[in-house]
DNA sequence: TCAATGGAGTAATACGTATTAGTACGGTGG
DNA sequence: CCACCGTACTAATACGTATTACTCCATTGA
């Protein structure tokens, strides 16, 4: 009861292998068959057992059915909203479409870790930062890959689906303003990543509109304390703006520093957050925007999907999806 | 700067591509062979940027460094608790391992994707039910499979890494009956799964042990309501003690009808899960145990891993973990 | 009767790597 | 000068499927 071969089935259906694959492929290329012939192989195929030989087929033709997913960063991290739902929605669409998934981990061993992606059709690639040489290499092998989350990087010449961080950062700002806040403190992430500088565009342009004072700061969150916040309030500010990661440690530094300083929100101060914080948390719900992750997920397995097949044409590259925006309870309004 | 071959690394080399193939492979079958050749062909691959084919190394050697994991439940429920940890563990075991890893969906629609597993090296099994069959065949061919979560089909000749929860319920008993509970009620899922039955037994044991007296509901959650809770406190019941398990429906269920019936807990009636109910809920931590999930996904492919392996002998085929115990708020001491 | 046509299937080969049996060659010892 | 040996490789082949060019045979038409 071992493998079961099409060279097994050509002997017991008295036919060549070739007849065998040509049968069982759905004879793609119009090789002429009776339909006698058919049966039989068909019959014979489902006695024994046939089960087709992935790898094989790989290396004959070049399809595979298998999508691949590349995260930079452990995809299953202790910061569990952030992927989970993205991968909530890969797997969903994935298995929509009979694909099965191959998650490639980055071992901090090998860094060629990466070219095995090529065992796949194609592959999503997931993670604040890019490993730009190797993306560069494989796009211009022509192997197709979808990025999830816009990027930036080679003159935009990586396909991606991403969230449209700059008008949800700017719908924030509005709301902010039309609340009558005039003075914000604006906390960002210290590093260059799209997703940051996204936000950043949308929070300066619609501040400027809206002829607001807008202050910035760059950290990681290790250097807020409760003193900061009391130097923001002596300042003036009334709201803080606050964005939120993958890693969660600025917004999360926030609320300390804020617990710390013994300030209320949005009594004293409102807050709101480019993001979601994670959920769990109790208090009141902080306003922002969510990011469509199960959302983002779908797509980017549509999308590669349809740069996998050949056929209907060039898909367009990108696509953007937006953030529906959170309400929450933590704007107040200002004279 | 289309694909490289060890063929055309060959070529400039001015050596064959079986040499290259040997020096690449780290000769490991003892060809002999020139330092000086090694170089060339060494210094040639890394000028040509070489990639190896993984599929063509698969379809030659039979390894590929590929563990599956098929789930018959989609991986990504939105119970996100329970798989959540064991996949987490599964990934960081196996990027430990140098493996990667393939998501086989269990689609509605062909069952025999089951047979897809075979891409791999060897595949972990995860779900609350098992299609037997497919799982024979597979043991059969003596393919290396894995289930995660004990497994006493097939005369228990499938390789499983489960928790140990007839200890740990018979534990929870044992608590009960120190803080002086003598009628205890049993809610239980109503479906066959060995985790059930384990904690049944677990219990039943216990129970007797203690001379307690033990009543034994099967349900499913919906036919839970104030009434039943009546019932059974005016029953002379002190304590409740309910599965919890992926679908996590009996016990929301108990919770949802305990509430209803304006019961307090601990106060009115003791309470005592055979698991964790998912996280994030406000109020008292229920008393119960833990299961160590992540453990379970990192032992799991441990196991594969060395069954994959032919080398270090027969490894124990089955391997149950311990369940620490959740002390909880909800188990009161009665007279 | 011969060429043309069409139907039914197959031989041959490609895909890229791993492995094993074997070859070629320059020395050594007798 | 021959048998023998060790060194340094390589030729050949396997893995299982997909594809394409080709063969073989039976009609048909002129």
């Amino acid at each position: 009861m071992g493998k079961v071969r099409q060279a097994d089935i050509a002997r017991v259906a008295g036919v060549s292998q070739a007849t065998v694959s040509v049968v069982l492929g759905g004879n793609r290329t119009g090789v002429r068959l009776s339909e006698r012939t058919r049966l039989r192989v068909l019959e014979a195929a489902e006695r024994l057992g046939y089960v087709p030989d992935p790898v094989s087929s790989r290396l004959a033709s070049t399809r595979n059915n298998l999508l691949g997913v590349y995260t930079f960063t452990p995809a299953f991290p202790d910061i569990a909203d952030v992927y989970y739902p993205i991968l909530a929605g890969v797997e969903a669409e994935a298995a929509a479409l009979g694909k099965d998934l191959i998650m490639f981990t980055a071992s901090s061993a090998a860094p060629d870790r990466i070219r095995r992606t090529r065992l796949a059709d194609g592959c999503l690639f997931l993670g604040r930062h890019v490993p730009v040489d190797a993306i560069a290499d494989l796009l211009a092998a022509g192997f197709p890959i979808v990025h999830i989350g816009r990027r930036t990087e080679l003159g935009g010449r990586i396909p991606h689906v991403g969230a449209d961080y700059v008008s949800a950062s700017a719908e924030v700002i509005t709301r902010l303003a039309r609340a009558g806040h005039s003075r914000v403190r604006y906390l960002r992430e210290p590093d260059d990543a799209p997703s940051s500088g996204d936000r950043e565009r949308g929070v300066r342009a619609a501040a400027a509109d809206a002829g607001m004072s807008l202050a910035v700061t760059r950290t990681d969150g290790s250097d807020l304390d409760p003193a900061s916040v009391r130097g923001w309030l002596d300042d003036g500010v009334t709201a803080l703006v606050v964005e939120e990661t993958d890693t969660g440690a600025v917004f999360h530094a926030t609320r300390r520093a804020l617990g710390g300083a013994g300030v209320s929100v949005p009594g004293d101060v409102s807050l709101a957050v480019l993001g979601r914080p994670p959920g769990g948390t109790a208090g009141p719900v902080i306003s922002g925007f969510e990011v469509p992750r199960r959302a983002l997920g779908r797509a980017a397995v549509r999308l590669l999907a349809s740069l996998v097949e050949p056929g209907s044409g060039e898909p367009p590259p990108h696509r953007l999806l937006t953030c529906p925006p959170v309400a929450g309870e933590t704007i107040a309004t200002v004279a």
